[in-house]
DNA sequence: TTACAAGCTGGAGTGCGCTCCAGCTCAAGC
DNA sequence: GCTTGAGCTGGAGCGCACTCCAGCTTGTAA
């Protein structure tokens, strides 16, 4: 695959697919004979799994440190672990938090209807 | 209160508060005599409920705008009621997400574990 | 009465995470 | 053989959300 078609695949931006690969997000792939890059289909998965980190909050240099102990090889399972269940533990605390604001997003929206019920025909 | 207290109990630095004024997240306190501004306690609600819109992902314009329809009054209940629906959605959705994101950490942690098993002790 | 902490303003600076651009090469089709 | 389109590099630029700074005033207390 060139680089046209991950993008495609992925939603990432050439640019950033690029951006990517300088800082270390993504290993440098081979290169064809006129020095174009060309993927494995492997790079898919991988900047999925990418994307879910980002969404759930994970930082770009945490990111990076993953990265980098991934491209290291068997070496790296337990530190790779660790910090899968560090970020596990993050994105559990998220939860709650969405969970208390989901409810009181209901809470207030309940409260604005009842409060627009009044406004509408006022009763005093 | 003056602004080193709201300070001290929101957990905003004072250069925050003083900017989040200026862009129209907090409605302008009044001053002292010495032109110093003095906040009534219901800052300190209304900041921690910020905090959870920010954290659950809703974007500075958003907030602004929420801002902005709470200093209006009970005419913009409805617009206030509508945009807390919208951000609920949001919200429902990343819940989603890492709940789904929370169960491919578990399944690689799980995996490393077995991984690092076999590369403590090799079996062949 | 002077030292010092807390606050004020306007504006510049920062770090993150991209995004855009100029100017180039290369491969394929007409 | 020339045009077109995809890709290349190095580097500049951008939007967001703060954060810091210089230079000033004011309130407290030793």
């Amino acid at each position: 695959m060139m680089i046209g078609e991950v993008s495609d695949r992925t939603g990432l931006s050439i640019d950033t697919l690029r951006f990517y690969e300088k800082i270390g997000l993504i290993a440098p792939p081979m290169r064809n004979d006129a020095g174009r890059r060309v993927y494995g289909k492997d790079v898919l998965g991988w900047v999925g799994f990418l994307e879910q980190l980002n969404a759930t909050g994970m930082k770009q240099a945490d990111r990076i440190r993953y990265a980098k102990l991934h491209q290291q090889g068997d070496s790296t399972l337990r530190a790779r672990r660790e910090m899968l269940q560090a970020h596990r533990e993050v994105i559990r605390e998220k939860l709650q938090l969405m969970q208390q604001t989901m409810a009181l997003m209901d809470h207030k929206v309940a409260l604005y209807e009842t409060l627009e019920a009044e406004t509408e025909t006022p009763q005093t």
